[in-house]
DNA sequence: TTGAATTAGTCAGCATTATGCGCATAGTGC
DNA sequence: GCACTATGCGCATAATGCTGACTAATTCAA
C-alpha cells in the first residue's frame, strides 16, 4: 500500500497537526462570527439557538442541546442570556414539571430574519480562502469526521 | 458555470454551516486529546506550549503566542500551570528586563517524550472516520483555511 | 406500592479564547 | 532631562466547554 500521507511527527511540525489546526479553526470562524454580528450582540451559539427555535419550535434545554450538540450547562447558559434580552421565553411544562420547554419571542424572530444576511457572510467569509470545489468538500469531510467522532464528545448531536 | 455547491440557507441546515462543523470538530479534537493524555494531565495547549520549548529552546511569551496562534492572556494562564508543575522555567533576561524568557526543564523534557505516542495517537484517533487520501485532504483544506484568514484572528500565527 | 434508576435542570469550578485596561521597562526624538 | 511610543506582562470580564455534585420530578421494576 502506498503512503499516502507523508506523516511528519507533531515535534517536527505542530502545526500541521490536525489537533491544532482544528483550534485555529475555531478561533477564526468564532471571531469572524461576531465581526459580522456586532451590530445586533449575537454570539454564534445564541444565534444557533434562536435559529433552531425559529426553525423547528419549542423545546426543552436537553432537545436543543441534541439539535446543536450543546453540553447541558452550556445550553443553559445561552438561554439564560437569550431570556434576559426578551429573545426567548420559558415555561414549566403541564406534562412534566421538571422541563423548562424554551420557545422564541416574536421580537427573537424579527431579530433572526435581520441578523441572517450576517450570519451567511460570516460562513462565507471563513471559507473565503478556498475555490467553490474546495469548499464542498471541506464541509463534506469536516462533516464526515465530525459525525464519525460523534460519540467521543460530551455532547453528541441527538436526533 | 455550474454550481458546484447546493447552497442551502442557514434556515435550513445549521448542521452543514462551516462554522457549526468546526466548533464540533474542536470539541471532539479536545475531547480525543484529554483522553489520551488522560495520565499525563496535560491539555493540548500544555502540550503545545512543552513542544515548542522542546523543539525550538527557549522563548518569552510573546514569542510562543505568536509561533503557536495563542493571545497574551492564554499563554500567560498556560505558562503559570506549567510553572508550578515545574515542566517549565521563568527567569528575567539580561539584554531587557522586561522580558522574562520561558525554557523548558528536565522533567518537562522527560514528559514530553513519555507523552509523544498518546499526543500522536489522539491526532490518528480524530481523523480515523476519514480514508487515507481523505486525511491529506483534509489537514491541506483545514490549513489553507487557517493560513488564509490567519489576520482574522486576534492572535495569528507570526513567524 | 415502594424503592431504585433515570431524567431535567442547576451550580461550582476549571480550561481556552477574546476584549479592554493598566503598569513597568525600554527606546527615540526634542 | 522629558515626552512619546512600543513592548512585555498583568488583571478583570465574558463566552464557550467539560466535570462533578446536587435537587427535584418521573419512570420502572421488584
Amino acid at each position: 500500500m502506498t503512503v499516502v500521507v507523508d506523516k511528519t511527527g507533531i515535534l517536527d511540525d505542530l502545526r500541521a497537526a490536525p489537533g491544532h489546526l482544528m483550534r485555529r479553526g475555531q478561533q477564526i470562524a468564532v471571531s469572524v462570527f461576531l465581526d459580522e454580528c456586532r451590530p445586533w450582540e449575537l454570539t454564534p451559539l445564541q444565534f444557533a439557538v434562536l435559529a433552531e427555535l425559529h426553525r423547528h419550535g419549542p423545546d426543552d434545554q436537553v432537545g436543543l442541546g441534541g439539535a446543536l450538540a450543546l453540553d447541558r450547562t452550556t445550553i443553559s447558559v445561552v438561554v439564560k442570556k437569550l431570556e434576559e434580552r426578551g429573545l426567548v421565553e420559558r415555561c414549566v411544562s403541564e406534562k412534566d414539571r421538571r422541563s423548562k420547554p424554551v420557545s422564541i419571542t416574536r421580537k427573537g424572530a424579527n431579530l433572526i430574519r435581520e441578523v441572517l444576511p450576517a450570519a451567511e457572510a460570516a460562513q462565507d467569509r471563513m471559507l473565503a480562502p478556498l475555490t467553490a470545489s474546495e469548499r464542498a468538500q471541506f464541509i463534506r469531510l469536516l462533516g464526515k469526521m465530525a459525525n464519525g467522532n460523534n460519540s467521543e464528545s460530551r455532547a453528541p448531536l441527538r436526533r
